[in-house]
DNA sequence: ACACATGAGACAACCGGTCGTATTATCTGT
DNA sequence: ACAGATAATACGACCGGTTGTCTCATGTGT
């Protein structure tokens, strides 16, 4: 095996242990050696792949959100006919997970943007970056469904992509300490079911 | 001056502390040390006060939300004409002095909810109490306005305080990141012009 | 004099980060 | 093609500092 490949290698397995167990213990509550012990990376190698913690929690963000990103985006691209109806489905299939997973967890970005939100400033930016990413391609999936005639055209595809992530991530905080998948649904139902409608 | 006062003004310090280094730096990325140093009480003493951080914690919480439910009753109680208004007054002054403190800090009860609502059965239990407080009044006062006529009726006021609530706590997150009260007059706007308008 | 709240410090565990060294890969000269 | 020089990376012991918790001597009110 070549040498930067398993380099790359145990970039990713950080990033994918970053991302476990920054959503389950959040930033400051997870350590360093915990991560490194759980995917045999001795501790003076983590410098040669982050600059450090903070670089690292930048670098996971990205990461986690880039499956959502391409997990939705098939969605939209699939169901060309309906894209109210993705978004729908996709919404509908993160509520599933969630259930799986018991309620815990919930979103990265979210648990992150109150956390260190305002404290980091390298965290912020990946953030920032994260959620324009998602909420660029809602829009573009909310215009579609516009266009389709399936949702209001007096309001900015903008607008109501940010409202949806906005509602969607109070709702899963709710969900984490009501342990119940009701705000989801119930997120979904106003304003997908509701008011979005033309 | 008494003991017992003393004993309950050095509690209410590090409460008051608590509040506000757990809405900066969050519940993990703060130590009790620095919390006793700025009230000046030894470390020691701590858990003549406390049982724990966690224990802490949840007293925090409460002590965190009652100014809240006491501002938001006295908006409502001051204006019995339109409670509408008053909860839109209230709102405008929560957006006022987020601005006033740059954006930073939010609100405790999401960032907890985010950060330990899913691993600290204790402080999950004290955010449950905190939230359902707050939600039973608020709910209170959209009944009241669905009453006056200024709220649709086909959706029930618990609905809609929930909704208001998520959809708050998720424009904060986006507060902290993006460093703009945009997010927050955003939700005032759809829901409260416009989503929950008869 | 006695019950008890208080407070200074001890404690082991852990934090993020550094450092010199050992190992490995890559390049060079012939 | 091969030996040797050089650069890059892997590694784990170790750093000073801090964590949450606990012990016990001291001080105080009654």
């Amino acid at each position: 095996m070549s040498k930067s490949t398993k380099k790359e290698l145990n970039r990713e397995s950080l990033l994918s242990q970053g991302v476990t167990r920054f959503i389950g213990q959040g930033y400051h509550g997870t350590g360093l050696q915990e991560i490194l012990d759980a995917v045999n990376v001795p501790k003076g190698s983590f410098y040669n792949y982050f600059g450090s913690k903070e670089d690292f929690g930048a670098d996971v963000i990205q990461y986690y959100i880039d499956p959502f990103i391409a997990q939705l985006a098939s969605y939209l691209d699939n169901s060309g006919t309906d894209a109210l109806g993705a978004i729908k489905c996709y919404f509908d299939e993160l509520i599933i997970e969630l259930e799986k997973s018991a309620f815990k967890g919930g979103c990265l970005l979210g648990n992150l943007m109150g956390e260190i939100g305002d404290t980091s400033e390298v965290c912020q930016k990946s953030l920032q970056s994260a959620v324009n990413r998602y909420r660029d391609l809602l829009q573009l999936g909310i215009a579609k469904a516009q266009q389709q005639g399936t949702v209001r055209q007096d309001k900015s595809a903008e607008e109501m992509a940010d409202l949806l992530i906005n509602t969607w991530q109070g709702a899963l905080l709710r969900m984490k300490i009501e342990k119940s998948s009701a705000p989801l649904k119930q997120c979904c139902q106003n304003l997908l079911g509701d008011y979005f409608r033309p």
